[in-house]
RNA sequence: GCCCGGGUGGCGAAACUGGUAAAAGCGGCGCCCUUAAAAGGCGCUGCCCCUAACGGGGCUUGCGGGUUCGAAUCCCGCCCCGGGCACCA
């Protein structure tokens, strides 16, 4: 006999997907394509390419791939494609480092990635393949991006943001960490700058309504995002500067406490500030507050503990509830990121508020009663956030403060002081980045088209994309784009007016280019539109999304954000682009999130190289649920690896001895035995797959066959009829492992039954093999376990009683006492409750 | 502080709607095969106690209560670990 060999089997079968393109799937109206057949697409993220994959890869679509086939063998025509997100800064640090232009270094990942992906055997439509810096891909990432232009969706405004010095370059908010660049770890400052914005705000209302769309998200992923959206109901007020003629917008989630406003604050980053200021004996100290201010991390200004601080502005606003001045001050706790950036201050009934009040000596007045009427009319218990009936607040004295709160916005609304109002705590999303590795952004800037010595945006018209990116040979941000230093790129002709005009040098956030590529997939090949209506709108939405957990937010919104958008222009017919969504759990090693500056990374190529593909996939699905994550260990793929090796004994041990039975035997009960054995297996995996892709258990239930086949066989290899059976047997288990281990699953059928395992249906369990004859009668006294017994599977209650009470061990425990009640749950357990 | 997960043998885990806690795997121990090793096979393996043995008893799902004939599972309170967010007006 050969002994199993991975290497052989996994690369015969890999030729044979790769030479007959067996998971390649047409198109609606493309020869093949089958209407009557259902569809559904299984898509895992697309990975970032860079370096070699790891094993969180091979975990993510190993898990896909189980889905795919196990869709397809239910009769589903499956898309399952394959890209790269192959724009972003790695490739980019790495260029400035060692001068490798990005997109060599890129190239040779997505090599890498894409031979891997090979030898793992996963089962991809390789027709489909994008890579996201590809010109043939950016175009239409362009193309998107000018018609959410057209739409006012993307926008361009000076913006206080978030810059990394290291970088040279803006962050996301998102993208900071407590107070550091995401990425190099560097602290991050404030600055202002122009920069494109994409308006999903103005879909928070949506993002959240929509959620009820979806099949299947977990529960704590939609959570995340609910929070992130932070939706908060409220009243939108006007305080007015008289001096100035300026009017200061304010959110507020307490308009009922508007009566005791006592003073005013400015966010440091406020626009208005500095002519609130300007040429006043407060200039001094307020400009050098904000410098602070800016200067300071987000860390340190996020700490609570540390007190209040700020500086009076010298100006007054006018409370619209009572007409009274209230004196103006800027200070760092108030945030130009959520609301309108200004507030008014309650110290009566805001800690923060009251912290500032009690610095800066500022009067306390408070507008509601507490519970306790008594100590609730001074001092004491303040700052008091609750409930009660309003005081010192003119008209609406007495009444409940959830009373008085729409009344009050009411009658502000009247004349025009104040309306209801929703604030988001979801920003817009920043796009621009002052980087070479990106999609460049297809507008350009005409001097002559403008006003007022402001330059026009003047998109590039649809016809002239993509705007390529140039070769450069200095990828350094030093302050300004890297484009920028492409000057014959830059020097462009005015689309409009024909003049001189200059191009946009700032790219693309890369998770633009992941927003979309899961429509053009449908339709990769397209050069004439970014995707076929028909396409898209067949295979839309995606089935089954798979990914990190880590993604929960960022890119998930994003890509419903580009969905919602794209609906509304007419390109596609769904809303939500994802149906179901499985977060899949981090593999750690050692406890610890596995890097490479910790050096305990594992490379899946290592494990291929030694146990085969069949051994690594089989692993990660077994290691523990897939939604959680799980600690690496060696031994444990030892152990699969073993499963498999016996699988393959199983199989070689059946055909060696196939039709050498004495046929003048009947056979025994084994045969029986092992088929049951088979059967459970069948409906214990499919039920397990279904049930959240409990892989775990799946492979576990195949492990138990193929023991229990191994157990049997001496028995079995007697009679005609049980080598039958555990042929059965055999070819059960490599037909319900075949989603894990693909390789060795086709081999192991192809010996036993001939044909092609992926081509037959899932196996169904027969519900006549199901059964048992015998049942297992727990029998407890008093809720502890006293004995077991077989008895048969019809028994009746009484039977089940009189049973129970002739064990010996219950005897026992009843002598001498009274049974006061029998508890009977037919065909399982007993109970005899005594005194 | 708030939000989301999680806590079960030596380890990662299993237990479908409340009904035998610990399936399958790893590790460990013992044995068989072998000149030997590897591979393979067989058996034992939660903790404590009684028994020469057969067998039997007690305890055990982070901690403390509760509901129930019966709780890993349901309810209340608390502790610990992981992740996310945080002066959000």
């Amino acid at each position: 006999m050969a002994g199993y060999d991975p290497k052989a089997i996994e690369a015969k079968w890999q030729q044979v997907w790769a030479e007959e393109r067996t998971w390649e799937v047409p198109n609606p109206g493309q020869p093949g394509f089958d209407a009557s057949k259902p569809k559904s697409y299984v898509l895992e993220m697309l990975p970032y390419p860079s370096g070699e994959p790891h094993v969180g890869h091979l975990k993510c679509y190993a898990v896909g791939d189980a889905i795919a086939h196990f869709r397809r063998r239910h009769g589903f025509e499956v898309m399952h494609p394959m890209g790269y997100d192959a724009f972003g800064l790695p490739a980019e640090n790495n260029a400035i480092k060692t001068g490798e232009p990005p997109r060599e270094a890129t190239e040779r990942s997505i090599e890498s990635f894409r031979r891997q992906f090979r030898e793992w055997g996963i089962s991809i439509d390789w027709s489909r393949e994008l890579g996201t810096h590809t010109p043939e891909y950016y175009r239409w990432t362009q193309w998107i991006f000018l018609r959410l232009f057209e739409e006012g969706l993307a926008y361009r405004t000076e913006a206080p943001v978030q810059w990394c010095p290291k970088d040279a370059t803006v962050l996301a908010n998102e993208q900071v960490v407590d107070g550091r660049c995401e990425r190099c770890g560097t602290e991050v400052v404030q600055r202002n700058l122009e920069q494109w914005f994409f308006k999903i705000t103005d879909y928070a209302e949506r993002l959240l309504s929509d959620f009820d769309l979806l099949e299947s998200w977990p529960e704590h992923v939609i959570t995340m995002q609910r929070n992130w959206i932070g939706r908060s109901e409220g009243a939108e007020v006007v305080f007015r500067c008289e001096e100035l003629d300026l009017d200061f917008p304010v959110f507020t989630t307490r308009p009922d406490t508007l009566f005791g406003a006592t003073f005013f604050v400015l966010a440091p980053e406020h626009p208005e500030l500095e002519r609130l200021v300007a040429g006043t004996p407060a200039e001094e100290a307020v400009r050098e507050y904000v410098n602070q201010a800016a200067r300071e991390s987000v860390e340190t200004r996020g700490d609570e503990d540390r007190p209040k601080t700020g500086v009076p502005l010298g100006r007054s606003v006018v409370n619209p509830v009572n007409g009274e001045e209230i004196p103006m001050f800027v200070a760092d706790y108030v945030l130009m990121e959520y609301g309108t950036g200004a507030i008014m201050a309650v110290p009566a009934h805001d800690s923060r508020d009251y912290e500032f009040a009690k610095a800066f000596d500022l009067p306390v007045r408070r507008v509601i009663e507490g519970e306790d009427p008594e100590a609730a009319r001074d001092e004491e218990g303040l700052p008091y956030p609750g409930d009660g009936p309003m005081t010192g607040s003119g008209r609406f004295d007495g009444k409940g403060n959830r009373d008085a709160y729409a009344e009050i916005v009411e009658w502000l609304a009247a004349d025009e002081r104040g309306k209801t109002a929703v604030n988001y705590r979801l920003r817009d999303w920043l796009v621009s980045r002052q980087r070479y590795w990106g999609a460049p952004i297809p507008v350009v800037y005409c001097d002559e088209c403008g006003e007022e010595g402001a330059p026009a945006i003047v998109p590039v018209p649809d016809e002239q994309l993509p705007v390529e990116l140039p070769e450069i040979d200095d990828y350094a941000p030093q302050g300004r784009s890297p484009l920028a230093a492409a000057e014959e790129w830059v020097a462009t002709q005015c689309p409009r007016c024909g003049g001189p005009a200059r191009r946009e040098t700032d790219t693309m956030d890369t998770f633009v280019d992941s927003s979309w590529y899961f429509v053009r997939y449908l339709d990769s090949r397209n050069s004439e539109a970014a995707w076929d209506r028909s396409a898209a709108d067949h295979w839309l939405p995606v089935d089954q999304y798979i990914g990190g957990v880590e993604h929960a937010i960022l890119h998930l919104m994003y890509a419903r954000f580009f969905t919602k958008a794209l609906a509304d222009l007419g390109h596609l017919a769904v809303q939500e682009p994802f149906a179901n969504l499985f977060a899949q759990g981090m593999i750690t090693r050692d406890g610890a999130k596995m890097s490479k500056s910790k050096g305990n990374t594992v490379a899946p190529s290592e494990y291929v190289e030694r146990y085969g593909a069949d051994t690594a996939r089989t692993y990660v699905c077994f290691m523990g649920p897939p939604e959680r994550g799980g600690d690496w260990s060696d031994e444990g793929v030892e152990g699969v690896n073993r499963f498999l090796m016996r699988l393959w004994r199983l199989c070689e041990e059946v055909e060696a001895r196939a039709g050498r039975a004495d046929t003048s035997k009947t056979g025994g009960d084994e045969a029986r035995e092992l088929l049951a054995k088979a059967h459970w297996a069948i409906d214990k995996a499919t039920r397990d797959f279904e049930r959240g892709f409990q892989f775990n258990t799946v492979i576990a239930a195949v492990m138990e066959l193929v023991n229990e086949a191994h157990r049997l066989k001496e028995d079995l290899f007697g009679a005609p009829r049980d080598q039958e059976a555990l042929r059965f047997a055999t070819a059960t288990a490599a037909s319900l492992i075949f989603p894990f281990a693909p390789h060795l699953a086709a081999e192991v059928w192809e010996r036993l039954n001939g044909g092609r395992v992926w081509e037959q249906p899932w196996p169904k369990a027969d519900p006549e093999l199901l059964k048992s004859d015998t049942v297992t009668l727990v029998v407890q006294v008093n809720g502890k376990l006293r004995d077991r017994i077989e008895v048969g599977a019809g028994a009746s209650e009484e039977e089940m009683l009189t049973t129970a009470r002739e064990s010996e061990n219950v005897r026992r425990h009843l002598d001498g006492k009274e049974v006061v009640k029998e508890v009977v749950v037919p065909g399982k357990l007993v109970n005899l409750v005594v005194k």
